[in-house]
DNA sequence: TTATACTTTCAATATATTCTGAAAATAAGA
DNA sequence: TCTTATTTTCAGAATATATTGAAAGTATAA
């Protein structure tokens, strides 16, 4: 299998990983793409690649690099913009964890808390009350320490990242 | 805030988490309205509260099923079918977790590695060659981690999950 | 400042996903 | 067995999401 033809397979891989975390596929190709190439790549380059448009093109790119996955480059005598993947894996992973903590879990933690308070019904004993009170809790303790938990291995560097695991568990 | 409201309105916050997370809105509001009640309701009931169609809840009450994440129960003298959603927020949390690796992260991991395979093509010394080479190692060697990240903490048990952040990581 | 190269926006369109509701299938009692 | 209650399926309809492409916007250099 050459370069190019495991490139592409790549692409189609990191699509459709793209999609089942929630991501548009299109985007994730896009990414995929920067990924699997060295080199810097402009608009026309990726439009061309995967039969997009280029308002399409465009869009996706800007978005990835709003999640600091993608970086604007450009290049001396070229009026072009050319694009560039974050090639660091554990970075990649960094910003995509820290990226959907801030979008996802903190506004939820945000939401349920404001219902926890709005909640508090000292006058309603019912079990049914109690009963949602509790799973309302324990969402709210199962976030929190998922929290504690994306900040310990936020933190952790690279390489004690991709030292052995009980390492990486003593190395805090 | 009475009950109902605050129920209605975490059924809500739940449909929106789910969207984020990937799952469709109305499994999602299904998966909320049966976590908020204690007690079982029947597929009419959850049309009701919902207004959806049979069909609808039909379906993405199976669909929850399949998670684990929710029980069918008979009652007694009572032709129709009831379901209760599990309670336990740690073991909710697992189910979802091993579900998520089962679904996406070894079926990606299994592509990875026979791209590495396929693509070990000993004759092409290329920088552009050998960067695609580190970009999927790197990403099969990050998955790798998150698996013996994810197996560690799935095989805490709940009581020692929801002790001080630093007894988890000692306790193993 | 003007022409040109390139980027961004967005209304219209295409595609994908979800939902409905009635018919078919299944299960339970008479 | 037959009748009736309930669940499941699935084609068509509705809705939501993604894409196109051309026009508007912006930046560069002559």
């Amino acid at each position: 299998m050459n370069l190019v033809e495991a490139q592409d397979r790549f692409i189609q891989i990191w699509g459709t990983v793209g999609v089942e975390w929630g991501i548009n596929k299109t985007m994730a190709q896009v990414h995929g793409l920067l990924l699997a190439t060295a080199h810097p790549l402009s608009t026309d380059d990726i439009m061309e690649h995967l039969s997009i448009s280029r308002g399409n093109a465009n869009m996706n790119v800007r978005e990835l690099i709003a999640w600091g996955l993608v970086y604007r480059e450009s290049i001396p005598g070229d009026r072009k913009d050319y694009f560039i993947a974050e090639k660091d894996m554990w970075e990649v992973a960094q910003k995509i964890a820290s990226e959907r903590r801030k979008r996802e879990l903190d506004p939820m933690m945000k939401m349920i808390e404001q219902l926890l308070e709005l909640s508090d019904n000292k006058s309603d004993r019912s079990e049914e009350f109690q009963s949602f009170r509790t799973v309302l809790t324990d969402i709210h303790d199962l976030g929190e320490k998922s929290r504690n938990l994306l900040d310990f291995v936020l933190r952790v560097d690279r390489s004690a990242f991709f030292k052995p695991f009980k390492a990486l568990l003593k190395g805090r």
